[in-house]
DNA sequence: TCGATAATTCGATAGTTATGAAATTATAGA
DNA sequence: TCTATAATTTCATAACTATCGAATTATCGA
């Protein structure tokens, strides 16, 4: 993971609002909402911002390969990108 | 740690010429540099941006609190804070 | 196929940021 | 006190970003 690839995650995670949108995405991939699927039109709910925000936040997470989005009907899904999580770690710890 | 803490360290960590040079005070507190000291001045040399640009991403880093400065006469010396990496890769663990 | 709902795209705007040139300040040595 | 060097501040600017309203697209159910 190179420098380009740690700062555009940096920066994926540095607005408040797109950081607390991964957070809640994050939290509910937990076992203890297995079964559940994280559905971004439920989320929205939580934010004060519009739906056209939240549409770019999701898309600036997904091109830093935080999160996988899937489209289920009319609804999207969202789940971590667990294996860029891990990495992105792996070289904070590093330090 | 929260939220906006954590998207401050974020953003001081964005832009790839201030990741680098916290990266380079980083390697500098290493052990094998051990009784050398960080000098701001050797640092920029490396890098192709002035000086005005190297104070002002030094300030970032310094408010972010991933970087404690000193001056020893002339020079400026750099150091990381320990305390709030910490902090930091354990928040970015928990996910 | 039509209407409703979820999501995205487009266009605009206010706010932020990285950068450098020029001026200023701080410090050490002569 | 003068000079040279290191660092900061100030100012300007180009580029980027978060946000929203309006328009558009996608999908489902009737």
């Amino acid at each position: 993971m190179d420098t380009k690839k740690i700062t555009k995650i940096m920066k994926a995670l540095s607005n408040p609002n797109r950081f607390e949108l991964f957070m809640e995405i994050s939290k509910k991939n937990q076992s203890s909402y297995e079964g559940e699927e994280c559905f971004v039109y439920d989320i929205m709910e939580k934010f004060k911002i519009g739906a056209p925000t939240i549409s770019h936040h999701l898309k600036e997470l997904s091109n830093a390969e935080l999160i996988i989005t899937e489209r289920k009907g009319k609804l999207l899904v969202a789940r971590v990108n667990e294996q860029t999580l891990k990495e992105f770690s792996d070289i904070i710890n590093l330090k």
